[in-house]
DNA sequence: ATATCATTCAACTGATCGGATGAATGAAGA
DNA sequence: TCTTCATTCATCCGATCAGTTGAATGATAT
C-alpha cells in the first residue's frame, strides 16, 4: 500500500537542506561544474561535493565527466514524485474542507428557509 | 532572495521519514490520540511521540490536551509552502523546456521555409 | 492519599549528517 | 616523464537522528 517510500525519503531529505536547494536551483539553470557550484558558498569544496552526492543519490542530479571537469545536470523526475505526494495530501485535505463546507451550507439552507418550527419538514 | 529557508528545512525534514508521512496521512483524516497513532507501527510509543514532535516543530501538526489524552491535529500551511517551492522550481524547468522547444521550432521554420512539406515522414 | 492511565521527559546507543582537512585519482600539458 | 588541475576518497569531528528503556508528569477515579 505504500508507494515506494525510499524514493520520497531520499528526495525530501535532499530538499531539506538550504544549500542543496540552492545548488539545485543553480544547476537547473544550467549544467555546471562542481567548483562553479561551490563558489557562492562559504563551505569547503568537499562539502559541496557531498551535497551534490546527496542530490545525486535522490536522482535529482546527474554527473557527467568530460575532460578534467565534472558536469552536474538537473533531473526533474524525483521532484515530480515529491510534488505528487504533497499535492495528493493537500487535495485530500481541501476536499475534506469542501465537504465540510457543503455540509454547513446544507445545514444553513435547511435552517433558514422559514422551516424553523419544531417538527422538521419532510 | 531566500524565502525563509528554516521553515522549508523543517517541513522537508519532517516529510523525509516514511513513518512521519504515514502519521501525517492518518492525522489528516481525523484528529487522533498519540496511542492511536502509534498503534499501526512496530516501534515504541516514545518513538512515535518523538516523530510527532518533529511534525509539530515543522508546524504540520498541533497538539491539544484534553482530559488525560493528547489530541493531534493536522495543519496544512507548511505543506503549502513546500508545494510552492517545488512547483516554482518545476515550473521554471518546464518553462525552460518550452523555450527550448520554441527555439527549435523557430530554427526549424527558418531552415526549411517551404521544403518541409514532404521531406520527412517520421 | 493512592492507584491508574496517557503521555512526555531523561538518558543512553548506534547511525547518519554536515563540515573540515589532507591525500589520492585521473587526465592534459610541459 | 613530471606538473598541474578538478574533483573525489578517506578520515576525523561534533551534532543531530531514530530508536530503546525507565522514570516523571498530570489528571481522574477509588
Amino acid at each position: 500500500m505504500n508507494e515506494e517510500t525510499g524514493i520520497l525519503d531520499l528526495t525530501m531529505t535532499a530538499l531539506a537542506h538550504p544549500t542543496r536547494r540552492a545548488i539545485l536551483q543553480r544547476v537547473m539553470r544550467r549544467e555546471s561544474r562542481v567548483t562553479e557550484l561551490a563558489e557562492p558558498f562559504a563551505i569547503s569544496l568537499n562539502a559541496v561535493s557531498k551535497h551534490i552526492s546527496v542530490l545525486e543519490r535522490a536522482g535529482l542530479v546527474r554527473r557527467r565527466r568530460a575532460w578534467r571537469e565534472h558536469w552536474v545536470s538537473f533531473n526533474p523526475v524525483p521532484l515530480d514524485e515529491a510534488a505528487a505526494w504533497i499535492e495528493k495530501t493537500r487535495s485530500f485535505w481541501t476536499a475534506r474542507l469542501d465537504a465540510l463546507d457543503a455540509l454547513l451550507k446544507a445545514e444553513d439552507a435547511a435552517a433558514s428557509p422559514q422551516s424553523q418550527r419544531k417538527g422538521r419538514r419532510t
